[in-house]
DNA sequence: TTGAAAGCGCTAACAG
DNA sequence: CTGTTAGCGCTTTCAA
């Protein structure tokens, strides 16, 4: 690794003194901080204290302490008070890592999701952590932006961790992730998918039946010229997913996609203003499109606004995930709206059950999704 | 714990069958995930390989199989080729909590947020993973929900796991969990604010100078009647340093604020909307509003296009962060972008960069800010 | 180039 | 109620 010096070249960053900043409303106590941290940074630190140095201490056995500080076991109220007492004096924090080593139960949960580009996976992380910090766990996270090796590195990565549950977006992985996890002897939960077969549980929606919904409900208002506007489809096997429902319901009516743009690019909203403006540039009388999901609709919602083309009546836009933006627009985005931070909650509540009963052959807990008629189709 | 019945009436969730959703496209291949994972659940697993199985059907000592797995110290190759062969046929994964109690060196880094909710810290999160990950470590995370002693919370669990480093949002902090991370001996990271005396390292930008900046640019486009929409500003202090230098600068000019809405509530798209309903209702003539970030300000603006306020004529606009949503709205968002997913990427190489010279005194790293003067303002 | 042995800091029996 | 004693699975000397 690099000096100092080098690591701020890499990043063209370079050093302020305070003096530089921050000479506004904050007092800058300058005196306590050098008093402080530059003494300890200096003096070669004192190497943590164990367990042992509290019973020590305290002058009472390990195993007292451990007990103590766990409320686990009995202890006289005042064995409890020298204990403390001496671990509050000596700054004790107990090492989970030797904590976990020894009793061979990790309080990790490994999260392993594809991206952290929009605000979807944030929302299940949100649920999860919520839930995790609850009952005492943390989460661990990895982000393979989509990349099957990435997952399955990721993957190999956490479990090394021997965490009490590993969460992983989606159905597909590869052979030697899904093998991996099979046989990791850690329970596995699969997130945000449910059209296949899953390793222990699932939890989520049918990004199948999102797609079906989708069309049924452009059909039901009459459109029929329909477009798609998607982006990178063979990294998000859950988004070819929904585009396979959709078309799969326009076929049973007889019905095909007037237009396919498909944007080689992740999810945004450039990407999907970028797309819409090709499809309309080749301008073959659409009357609605359906997004890959609500960023993409999003820049075309925003084109349409600028070119004045009239929501819904010149063209209709359809969605997926129900962000919070689209319920804002001067129309409401019509789109689908998924349970993101019910699912990171349920998945957590799931990984650290222990479960009492045996689980339901290839149990998948579906949570449901709620079509948002909106104002723009 | 619950039983998982019990887990699923608390979600007022329900077990689907494999037959009620994913008969569409996928292929269910039931049969190979039955013969494989039911089996395994009923079965006691086995224990997971440990060092000393491989190294036994290697045939070579624990310390050969761990020089090798490690390509650390030296072994011959076909010492090599036989170890990897056990590890590979006993399907080793190499126990990461019993080798950081060894080595007493984590790869794990602390990452303690304060909120999931917007897309903000996502992207420090993103940076952050990035570069860790490239250099073998993995972050844990933790999110405060801008609760100062669910922050401390959050820093002690943290530190129990004796991270390589921890990154925190922010300068404040309650004195014990100051005092906790600067007696802890694990380097840390404060990110996103300058303002203030950092316990080891600050990587950010100053949230006054922001505050100033946007003040002299909606002074220097001629706006005199300016108000403030923001959200809960006890919480979120950097919101508070950003009002700070924008009124500060306005006293300079002998300016004060028009108005000021502050919504009771974490930062969202309707927050901003509603509050600026309300500084409408109040109709003072402003004529520029400030708002605590773009989340807000979207709000606003899908107001004002709901309205038919021109802007910025009627009324001006200026957010901060510069999300990508406002590049591509019809105006775009008058705001300030600051460089989120880099302050992520330089906290992590500074979180695992071993220090080959001692750190300049209260080293702070200001990757600064860029103005986007948009169209709202 | 290799193996034996001593921990890392804690938990979990098991005696007292 | 409390202390002693083994490990947990790995890394790391230190000899061989």
């Amino acid at each position: 690794m690099a000096a100092l010096p080098e690591i701020l070249a890499r990043g063209g960053a370079r050093w302020d003194s305070p003096a530089r900043t921050g000479s506004g409303i904050m007092s800058e106590r300058r005196t306590g901080w050098e008093g402080n941290i530059r003494v300890d940074d200096r003096v070669p630190r004192p190497p943590a204290a164990t367990l042992a140095d509290v019973a020590a201490a305290a002058g009472v056995g390990e195993s007292t302490v451990s007990r103590v500080l766990r409320s686990h076991g009995s202890f006289s109220p005042k064995t409890r008070e020298r204990v403390m007492a001496a671990a509050a004096r000596l700054g004790y924090v107990p090492n989970r890592i030797a904590g976990t080593l020894a009793s061979s139960g990790s309080k990790l949960v490994g999260i392993v999701i594809p991206s952290l580009a929009n605000i979807v996976f944030p929302d299940v992380l949100r649920g999860a952590s919520q839930s995790l910090e609850a009952d005492g766990y943390q989460p661990v996270i990895a982000v393979s932006e989509y990349d099957p090796l990435r997952e399955e590195q990721s993957i190999a990565a956490m479990l090394a961790w021997r965490p009490a549950a590993l969460m992983v977006a989606g159905l597909e992985h590869t052979a030697q992730a899904r093998a991996l996890m099979a046989s990791s002897g850690t329970r596995i939960i699969e997130l945000m998918d449910l059209d296949g077969p899953s390793i222990h549980l699932a939890v989520g929606y049918s990004n199948l039946e999102v797609g079906r919904a989708s069309a049924r409900h452009l059909l039901a208002r009459g459109y029929r010229r329909i477009a798609y506007v998607g982006h990178d489809l063979a990294a998000d096997t859950r988004a070819a997913k929904r585009l396979a429902g959709f078309e799969q319901v326009l076929r049973e009516q007889g019905l095909a996609l007037q237009d396919r743009e498909t944007v080689a690019a992740p999810t945004s909203v450039e990407a999907g203003q970028a797309g819409l403006e090709r499809v309309l540039a080749r301008a073959k009388g659409v009357e609605a499109v359906y997004f890959s999901n609500d960023d993409m609709a999003f820049g075309g919602y925003f084109l349409c606004l600028s070119r004045g083309i009239v929501l819904p009546e010149k063209l209709a836009l359809f969605g997926f995930n129900g962000l919070a933006i689209g319920r804002v627009l001067p129309q409401p985005l019509s789109t689908i709206r998924t349970p993101r931070v019910e699912i990171g909650a349920a998945a957590a509540r799931l990984a650290v059950a222990p479960f009492t009963c045996d689980p339901p052959p290839d149990p998948r807990l579906d949570l449901g999704f709620e079509l948002v008629p909106g104002g723009t189709a």
